[in-house]
RNA sequence: GGAGAGAUGGCAGAGUGGUCGAAUGCACCGGUCUUGAAAACCGGCGUACCGAGAGGUACCCAGGGUUCGAAUCCCUGUCUCUCCGCCA
């Protein structure tokens, strides 16, 4: 959520700013703006009668002690009228207050100057390029064809026991994403990260805290029996941890990493991108998250990128950067760096990580703060990213790694592994 | 699943209708003392909102209610703990 002391001060600049998303705001910002206005005056009334209420009240209590018990009535009857215009000030100043937070959560993060207005995936800027290039000298296989060729991953079987998108992984198909996980967990610790493994399953607070809901509880799954939610991603519980949170201290750099399964209904997504491995809905997921302070958010970032860049140049897989538009940049988002790892057989780019800075967007929804130089609470900066998400990684390493034989392991995972290749 | 207990400031914990935003202790911060530290002593020490400021308002799990007045009484919900049962 956007912080209504912005709205106040610079509401054309969020509104210039949301049109890179072409995101009309005017007309939301303008309403939040009179009904604020209309807010405050009423609070002020409020607070006015209850002072006065207050004072009323301590009479009467004086009074009745000193058994002036007439003039304590006299005073009772007096508080009524009162009362009721509380009462009426009360469901107003809520009503703006409901109004208003429902015209907030409508309001997407405004992007970072960097990002450049556009309006879809064609948008985004390629930013940089590297990693190693695979040139084959025969017909490479898609990897759901490699997958059953050297029964590593069934899908059919993940069918029969839940549906499609939950694939079943079998044999050395299981040890390689094993071998991964604890490749991305064991780089993420030299990196800084400390391991956590938190639930898989949150609660609605947590939902709201990192933007997940009111927007978009159609793509978690949801438990009704207890109110609870399957993850989408590590992010939910690990920048939950920090919900309702005052640092005590102005300088911190709060850096955590965990492995979780993640879980996406995907309501809506259809046709080929869906095939094999590249749209599932339980995968698996290293994310590192970052908690900072605002001065600091821009070096983070720098390091996130550096740490996933490694990882794909380890795993030596051509890759390349984008840093996503206005309009492709999510919600919460103030500016997203998507890495992509090409597959040669495939003949396409696959999106294997989303590195994003926040700001403060989902720290406002949390209430993270931390006090600053001057003893006043501000809010804290967050980031995330995915370091890395496997089931596309395992789709580029199995295409880009296949021989005519068989299939190679990039030797930085052998340390995980019994064999060397498949 | 059954039975019971509870939810108060960073923590512990008092407070059962009036001046309680809340005793006290611990922790923390500043100071005195000390060569330094400890101890002792003095002072400070929640959050949010409105206001230029003075100041005011709200918050004792959440939401309703009773009352001139609620941390305190009533209702509903949530969560936690203990015991029993079941179970990895």
């Amino acid at each position: 959520m956007l912080e209504i002391q912005r709205l106040r001060n610079e509401p054309e600049k969020i509104v210039e700013g949301l049109k890179k998303r072409f995101f009309d705001a005017e007309p939301i910002v303008d309403s939040i703006l009179k009904k604020d206005k209309e807010w405050r005056i009423a609070i002020g009334e409020l607070q006015e009668i209850a002072a006065e209420m207050n004072r009323m009240s301590k009479e009467i209590g004086g009074l009745f002690k000193s058994g002036k018990k007439e003039e304590a009535n006299q005073l009772k009857e007096k508080t009524q009228e009162l009362k009721k215009k509380e009462s009426e000030l009360k469901e107003k100043v809520n009503q703006l207050q409901k109004e208003i937070d429902e015209l907030m959560y409508q309001l997407p993060n405004v992007p970072h100057d960097l990002v450049k207005a556009g309006k879809d995936e064609s948008d985004n800027e390629v930013v940089e390029e590297g990693g190693v290039k695979r040139i084959f000298d025969f017909d490479p296989l898609p990897h759901w064809d490699l997958a059953s060729k050297h029964n590593l991953i069934d899908f059919e079987l993940g069918v029969k026991i839940t549906g499609a998108g939950f694939p079943v992984y079998k044999g050395k198909g299981a040890k390689l994403q094993r071998a991964l996980i604890n490749f991305f967990l064991e780089e993420a610790e030299k990196a800084g990260y400390e391991e956590h493994i938190p639930p898989h399953v949150v609660n609605e607070a947590s939902g709201y805290g990192t933007g997940q809901l009111p927007d978009k509880e159609g793509q978690m799954y949801y438990i009704p029996e207890d109110n609870l939610y399957l993850i989408p991603t590590a992010e939910v519980p690990l920048t939950n941890i920090f919900r309702d949170v005052i640092l005590p201290k102005k300088d911190f750099s709060i850096k955590i990493c965990g492995y979780t399964p993640c879980f996406r209904r995907e309501a809506g997504s259809y046709g080929k991108d869906v095939r094999g491995l590249n749209r599932l809905h339980q995968f698996d997921k290293v994310e590192i998250v970052r908690i900072e302070h605002p001065d600091n958010t821009e070096k983070a970032l720098d390091e996130m990128i550096s740490h996933v860049r490694g990882l794909l140049e380890k795993l030596g897989l051509q890759y390349r950067i984008l840093r996503l538009c206005g309009g492709d940049t999510g919600f919460t988002s103030a500016m997203t760096y998507d890495f992509e790892v090409y597959s040669a057989a495939q003949k396409k780019w696959l999106e294997v990580s989303s590195v994003s800075r926040f700001d403060t967007f989902q720290s406002t929804r949390l209430k993270l703060r931390f006090k600053g130089e001057d003893k006043k609470t501000r809010y804290c900066h967050t980031l995330n990213g995915s370091a890395l998400a496997l089931p596309r990684i395992v789709a580029a390493l199995l295409e880009n790694y296949q021989t005519e034989t068989g299939i190679e392991i990039p030797e930085v995972l052998h340390r995980y592994l019994s064999f060397k290749e498949i």
